[in-house]
DNA sequence: AACCCGGGGTG
DNA sequence: CACCCAGGGTT
């Protein structure tokens, strides 16, 4: 099969198939030539690094409806766009799209960048995000490259390399493949096509729209390519959680550094979390009880067992670290998802009264 | 180039 | 439970 059949192939099967996602245009508006709107197409990318379509949708739903436009998310206050991102990872994305939001509505008079290097420029946005904005949204013929893509190429054109060093020879496939018409549709198609049926583990070839094109199916090795470069394993640390809550029902919490693991969200004060035995540093004097609670979380690069600590506190408590907030004001929601977990736990442990220590 | 960042899905 | 997936920023 020619590369202008696969095109061709490629793109009446996304004419066809083309899954109903909240930041794209209708199939009608699509024929027309429609484009979508800018801010939706940057607000969901910038959710998809790294994070699947399912886990996306509500969040983007969310976003949209709380701040229509980009000068709206500019607007808000910094805690409760990361507040409603909690849940979603990477909150270094969350801080970033903030960054890039205030920078677009006040410089930019609220318009994106149409060009790969100018979208390139602005937090948060690196090459594949700047690809697909300017290939999506502004019909350039931008090469998007990300793990899907990656993978469809390492298919049909049977690259046995190992990745990361096949990348470059991955990317002149995908280069030579896109097409001056219709590049965001392409691009979306073989997205879609690797998430839907030229998966990772198991890939549907039966069912697939260039299966004649594909290299890697006529030699039987399509489930395991791309190769990668072996991983190296997960430490395990340990760490103390300490939830207090005092008589009027306001929990302890305190808003992390910036930079770093969960920066800048909200969580139960600690000790560090550390390969060997944790430092014991309650955040306040109180009557401090060890319901044998455990949570246990797997981050990017370790596991952590996080034991808990709980006690009540009287009015007029003072912590020597975080601040409470009000019952009322308290939404468990906001928390990432470690934290929340520590809060399902000890709350069914708390002890019944303040008592004397 | 190597390392730091979550959370969801699969087997 | 172990393992897999996968962009941007920083150093």
């Amino acid at each position: 099969m020619r590369d202008d059949e696969l095109q061709r192939a490629l793109l009446d099967w996304y004419d066809a198939h083309a899954r109903d996602l909240p930041w794209r245009v209708g199939p009608a508006a699509r024929m027309r030539g429609e484009l979508p709107d800018p801010y939706g197409v940057w607000l969901s990318e910038v959710m998809l690094q790294q994070t699947t379509v399912a886990a996306v949708k509500d969040y983007f739903l969310r976003f949209t409806t709380l701040w229509p436009t980009v000068g709206d998310l500019a607007a808000a206050e910094d805690a409760d766009v990361m507040g409603e991102w909690a849940g979603l990872g990477y909150y270094a994305r969350a801080r970033n799209l903030l960054k890039c939001a205030r920078v677009v509505a006040g410089d930019m008079d609220g318009r994106f960048p149409e060009t790969e290097d100018g979208l390139r420029e602005l937090p948060g946005i690196g090459p594949y995000t700047a690809a697909a904005i300017a290939s999506i949204a502004f019909d350039r013929p931008a090469v998007v490259m990300d793990g899907n893509i990656e993978r469809v190429m390492a298919r049909i054109f049977a690259v046995e390399t190992p990745l990361p060093a096949a990348k470059p020879e991955l990317k002149s496939h995908a280069a030579r493949l896109t097409p001056e018409d219709r590049p965001g549709c392409h691009a979306q198609a073989l997205m879609d096509l690797g998430a839907t049926i030229c998966t990772p583990k198991s890939p549907a070839c039966g069912i697939c729209p260039v299966m004649a094109a594909c290299a890697a199916r006529k030699a039987g090795i399509a489930a395991g390519l791309p190769a990668k470069a072996p991983k190296k394993a997960k430490p395990t640390r340990h760490g103390i959680a300490y939830l207090v809550q005092r008589e009027d029902g306001a929990w302890l919490l305190e808003t992390r550094p910036e930079k770093g693991l969960l920066g800048g969200m909200l969580g139960w004060p600690g000790s560090d979390w550390v390969e060997g035995e944790p430092a014991a540093t309650p955040p306040l004097d109180a009557a401090w009880h060890d319901p044998g609670l455990e949570v246990r979380h797997t981050f990017t690069h370790f596991h952590l067992r996080l034991s808990l600590r709980v006690a009540r506190a009287p009015l007029n408590a003072v912590p020597r670290r975080g601040d409470f907030h009000e019952l009322a004001t308290f939404r468990p929601a906001s928390l990432p998802t470690v934290m929340r977990k520590a809060f399902d736990l000890a709350k069914g442990a708390m002890p019944a009264t303040s008592a004397p220590h």
